[in-house]
DNA sequence: TGGGCCAGTTTTGTATACACAGAGTCGGCA
DNA sequence: TGCCGACTCTGTGTATACAAAACTGGCCCA
């Protein structure tokens, strides 16, 4: 489960200030994802307006937000309810998945400069070596598969693509807490993205594709061993 | 381009009373959809609430959804306006929609009735026979289509893809109003769509996805093949 | 004559008030 | 004691009023 880099609400990045709309969604995505607020609590609208210190008016806005994404689903009657995620669920998640990232890759190989991607295969190279060290940074790891991603975006330049990883990545971080990367699974993931770049840098749109799927492959399989089932804190097998 | 069945407001199927925010949504979904307004036009809250006879709140709860699904625009202080819609837009839609469909009739094949795509072939078999008769049925024919796509969803038992899909076909339905169909398109279009299904049934998802990419370059090429620049209720290159 | 600034106006963002619907509960009746 | 009905009460759906922000137009100054 190594490549979904959390996205942070506008306000981290530029201090203006934001609507209450805004800051409610912010806050609810993050306490959803978060786990802070686990599946299956109900959210009502007086209640959560309340917390926040805001009206109905732009906590329901915030709501729709949630609801259009599927982080939470509204349940007739009793308010919106933080929607539920399963193995089964993280199955869906990964065949969407490998459908968008693969053509991503695909298209990056076509349309991106090769020089961005060469250079970012041999950072990928040059952290599986760090990884091997004594103490290895997860965390500039994370930041370098994040700039990757970012990447493969920008060069296939496709607005709509762009927009639907955007959603899937939302649900992506949320299992991500669920997921425990070990240093052989950091060490493995690193070389398949140096594949991954590598492909796009020779412009090989095939490749780029298979080295893609492949690198999901084996995040989904390390993602079932982890064994999520006997974990206490993940919920029952349940539909979204 | 042919394959996208327009979906109606759930209130056409069933006659309980709708939301005052459901009605402005697709209200709001089926006039642009339908061109009636045209890419660029502002919507004031005050003037469509008052137009559609409601409330600024649940009208303000449509626009939220239709700036989520991409239709339209917000333009700081000019209200939100209606997307723009150009070739290139119909270029990146279908890179998206390759991806997702391809997937989806992979998925299908494995996990599809076959009987249900058997009989769909020799319908759409049929319907090539009949697009071939003196007074071809366009309507019927579209129908059929719509059938497929609704078993290879059902059959690919995806809720995260199904959505995406779902969120896609919002836009394709716009666009198709630009496309001009004709006889010898449907007719080809229908034998795509029987290898299409052919292929599920036979639970062969390479041949499934690779079909699919087919009928969807196919369509594109129509697509583009009918010229859309110099139709002049096409906007210029612009943004979406 | 061109650019920047200021005020008016329009439009959005937020809060509050009200109406209605559903669920849960309490009491009465069999 | 169990079941049915009405009632209450919580919570959502909608409307309206107010506040803040942004655009537009004009004016002044360089």
């Amino acid at each position: 489960m190594v490549g979904i880099v959390e996205q942070h609400a506008p306000s981290a990045h530029s201090g203006q200030p934001l609507r209450a709309s805004e800051r409610a969604y912010w806050a609810l995505r993050e306490d959803i994802v978060e786990w802070r607020l686990p599946p299956g609590t109900v959210l009502g609208e007086v209640e959560q307006a309340a917390r926040l210190g805001i009206s109905r008016t732009p906590l329901r806005e915030a709501l729709g937000r949630l609801n259009a994404e599927g982080l939470t689903a509204p349940h007739a009657g009793r308010g919106v309810v933080v929607a539920a995620i399963s193995l089964a669920n993280v199955t869906e998640l990964f065949e969407l998945r490998t459908a968008l990232e693969c053509q991503s890759a695909a298209l990056a190989a076509v349309r991106g400069e090769p020089a961005v991607f060469r250079q970012l295969q041999h950072e990928f190279l040059a952290a599986a070596d760090a990884l091997r060290g004594s103490a290895p940074d997860a965390r500039a790891y994370y930041e370098l598969v994040g700039r990757l991603d970012a990447a493969v975006d920008d060069a296939a330049g496709n607005t709509y693509l762009r927009q639907a990883m955007a959603n899937l990545r939302v649900h992506l971080v949320r299992v991500r807490r669920l997921a425990r990367d070990n240093p052989a699974r950091l060490l493995a993931s690193a070389a398949e993205h140096a594949n991954i770049a590598g492909a796009i840098a020779d412009g090989d749109g095939q490749v780029a594709a298979a080295a893609t799927r492949i690198h999901l492959h084996q995040s989904l399989e390390h993602f079932k061993s982890t064994d999520p089932h006997h974990r206490p804190d993940l919920p029952a097998e349940r539909t979204v």
